[in-house]
DNA sequence: TTGAAAGCGCTAACAA
DNA sequence: TTGTTAGCGCTTTCAA
């Protein structure tokens, strides 16, 4: 095997300088169209495929990769619709500018390392994170330091960096009014995790004053915002349809008189948990409990049930944030935005059961 | 803003020369702790966050990315389990060396354009595609244009290639003779797609000798194996929950002494979906239909029943897949590998229905 | 143990 | 329209 050709290798045989050569394959300067004809056929006799994207990135100070750091290990992340739909969102944006995503495993545990080691020397022009993050986050700091831009979906508002969110607040604050209205007042919730220490059990007031993530403590305040104060407030450990249905084993073994008579989950993962546990044991939806989730995802095995939810728009926040990374690129300063929501009700909530 | 420091300022700084401050971050040669520690403050005083990997990219010819060729666009790709899973195993394996993930979507139909154009132009050191892949692939050939070594999970066996599949041939046949021991004739069969020019349908014979897809023929092959010849050979456009629903609804609306008394999915999700389309039809599984899968996924949806399935080691698949990829970058030839598969029985598969 | 020098493959001023 | 020249930031001989 000889070494690959290079782009000199390919001059030298059509006869002309190297920079005239790389004109041919980049388009970007006047050529005449014999010259680039004899450079392309140059190539193909030396089956030379195209400058070699290291030197490129080099030379141009680009390497074309958006670091996306999931919020967790792949597998648990990638089981979560929303972190998948936004993920194609983002592709769908970025792609057409050249633009690659490289995938960055989130902090997994409170034992593990706290920053993947890719964050610390890959490659990349700019950073997403697709979960949360704190100004404190060692992924932050690391990106930071290394003078990387970064994009946060549903993070904290800090000074250096994008944050693209939803009105998740308000979302959460109107499915509690539904449930008001439908004469709902013992009602729980069940939340996403509060912090890299995930629990799944009840969390307790002091427990729920230290939420770490952004995103739990929201949608909780949302339903204080509507003048809900929850019954019992299940934390769970990752948005799981399995650890939904825990929480409803642990929410509603109770008599009719101390049960819940609705939960609101933050997630519809959670949500369709939720409703799956109650049909275990052996309570009807909604008629004995009402159920709200949060997202609007199409869940097939629900059917001919439609949870009632949030919607949120999550391929067009991941639009969004694509946006804001091209922005980044082109040395713009994107501004921090939050995406609205809608209520949508379906067949799992109804009028609280006659006390 | 000043530009970034390099190397050669830090050096400077610490009034050592570049070689040796590359010494001092590298590790990879000898260097008397005091320069070190002289060198690494410079770097501090500097905020100098680590050489600048595309310096050390384009003089080491390596990325340190491999490139992994999603069979499809990411939205559909990672709503199947099978795809999250296997790409969990794989970064597990290879995230230690150093390496990353890049991901590239698959062809997504047959009017987009063939290969995605990272596949042209992107660095990456190997391409893994993880959802089959013929010679004639414009992916692969795009691949061996570059010079790229390439990993092909569940595909054609090529001699310049690693091949790394399952025995799913023997676990649908293993399959289909549990379902004949229960005494079920009537046989009919619900595939993964046939090629890019994907399907929701019943598959006539002659659409069934042309099927592009390896996987599927392999599949479909097995329960001929085992000598059940399906009463019908429902095609769907991906594995997917919903299309797995409407097979049922094709398949199943039918007079009971007509009606296939057994399905065979070729996936988990798809099975899933045809269990809860024979239960909208109001057939009861698996009093007057059987159904089995394939993967040995967790359903946690179709508690409490269980389904009937040929497992397979989905992330040892990819840890495999990911063992190959380290190989191949050691400059070894890895070996094509099938890995083997069980049947599970579960609750979705009962006698035949009395004639 | 450290330094000097070369060059990975490419692009972009600038000059011709 | 083409060629010359100069690096991008780093690692790695090789010599001191």
């Amino acid at each position: 095997m000889s070494p690959r050709p290079t782009l000199a290798d390919v001059a030298a045989r059509a006869g002309v300088s190297v920079s005239t050569a790389s004109l041919a394959f980049s388009g970007a300067g006047p050529i005449a169209d014999a010259t680039r004809e004899r450079v392309l056929a140059a190539a193909k006799d030396l089956d030379y495929s195209g400058p070699n994207p290291l030197g490129r990135q080099l030379r141009s100070g680009r390497s074309g990769i958006v670091g996306v750091v999931v919020g967790d290990a792949l597998k648990r992340s990638f089981r979560d619709p929303v972190s998948v739909q936004l993920l194609d969102g983002l592709v769908d944006t970025i792609a057409p500018a050249g633009l690659g995503v490289l995938l960055i495993p989130g902090p997994t545990g409170p034992d593990e390392p706290a920053v993947d080691p890719l964050i610390e020397s890959a490659a990349m022009d700019v950073a997403v994170m697709i979960w949360g993050g704190s100004s404190e986050d060692p992924t932050l700091q690391a990106l930071r330091r290394r003078g990387i831009p970064a994009v946060v979906v549903e993070g904290h508002e800090l000074d250096d960096i994008v944050t693209i969110g939803i009105d998740d607040r308000d979302g959460v604050a109107e499915a509690a009014r539904h449930l008001l209205d439908l004469g709902h007042r013992r009602i729980a919730t069940v939340t996403l995790p509060f912090g890299p220490d995930r629990r799944a059990a009840v969390a307790d007031p002091d427990r729920q004053r230290a939420i770490r993530w952004k995103i739990a403590e929201r949608r909780l305040a949302g339903l204080r915002d509507a003048g809900v104060e929850p019954v019992a407030v299940y934390e769970t450990p990752a948005s799981l349809v399995e650890h939904g249905t825990a929480a409803a084993h642990a929410l509603l073994d109770l008599p009719a008189d101390q049960r819940p008579t609705a939960i609101v989950a933050q997630s519809d993962l959670l949500a369709s948990g939720v409703v799956i546990g109650a049909r275990e044991l052996g309570l009807r939806v909604p008629e004995d409990v009402s159920i709200a989730g949060f997202d609007g995802l199409d869940l097939p095995w629900l059917t001919p049930d439609v949870l009632t939810t949030v919607v949120q728009p999550i391929a067009e926040k991941g639009a969004v944030v694509g946006r804001a990374v091209r922005e980044l690129l082109a040395g713009e300063h994107p501004a921090d935005q939050v995406l609205p929501v809608r209520l949508r009700v379906g067949t799992t909530t109804g009028p609280a059961p006659a006390a």
